[in-house]
DNA sequence: TCCGGAAATGCGAATCAATACCATTTTGCC
DNA sequence: GGCAAAATGGTATTGATTCGCATTTCCGGA
């Protein structure tokens, strides 16, 4: 594998986002570092770094697939409001790991993908925000909070 | 929701096919039943199903959505060969339901996507043979076996 | 049974992410 | 410097899904 710039912006570039971008997020953060860098390179770079373990490709819902310059194995939430997603960080997630770790063997598989769900701290924020301002005016207000994402956080 | 030939058609086929299919292996199977369907009428059903929790929808991994009939809780299997999904059913899942529904609240989730990969048994048996055959014409033959699939069912 | 509006369909066009193609650089190495 | 292999940029293409819209079907009430 030769080095060239363009892979090297790539890596140090998503190295530096902890918002896991799509291909074309990181095409519009690269261009201007990086003139006439093609959308092309950006795929083949990251799908090259996949494959080789550099970099991980987040193979969840929604039509884009995310990259991510951490390759160690954590776990991923998506905001449902805003759509984002996000690290899961919290202790008992080890339980989970030795958990899928011992299955796996049994059941002949080698990998599981998992994708959490719930809302980010932000969003959570903000329809809590909505919600007691539409109580104040109207005076009749149905409560609507959502759970907590608690466990989520923003960087890596 | 009006009753229409279309989706019940799509529904009832949906329902006798364990395949996980995606839109267009629905189109293929239905149209010599229900001619002139239209793809865009399948997704369209699929889709408002889908919502309404009658099927559900796999779109974890691979660039097509699949479809499955059936909605109640169970764990999928992607085989890494032929793309195809399975229904994995073994007693051990039962603790992973109960760790991932204990841990949901605490980490201010409402759900998880989970889709197991390994490779089904058909593909393992047709590579054994492959890596058999290769032995023998070459009589250098490195294995390559994959781990079996082995709780994976092809029944519903 | 007939009617009218709402819901659903079929079909072609449009979208959008991702890949393929290929002539033109760049890279690593002697 | 010089050469083969690797990588790039730009464009064309693919492939899944969605959209737009005219036409058809459904269904509750007169």
């Amino acid at each position: 594998m030769n080095k060239t710039v363009q892979r090297e912006a790539i890596l140090s570039e998503l190295r530096k986002m902890c918002s896991h971008p799509t291909a074309d997020e990181l095409y519009a953060v690269l261009r201007p570092k990086v003139p006439q860098i093609s959308l092309g390179t950006i795929y083949r770079n990251l799908e090259d770094m996949a494959s080789r373990g550099v970099i991980r490709k987040l193979e969840l819902t929604g039509r884009q697939k995310r990259f991510d310059g951490d390759a160690s194995p954590h776990y991923h939430a998506r905001c449902r409001v805003c759509d984002r997603v996000f690290n899961l960080a919290a202790p008992r997630l080890d339980e989970v790991d030795r958990l899928l770790g011992s299955l796996l063997p049994e059941l002949g598989c080698t990998g599981v993908y998992m994708e959490w769900a719930g809302v980010c701290p932000a969003c959570r924020e903000r329809e809590k925000q909505k919600a007691k301002k539409e109580e104040k005016e109207e005076n009749h207000g149905e409560r609507k909070n959502g759970v907590p994402l608690s466990a989520v956080r923003t960087g890596r």
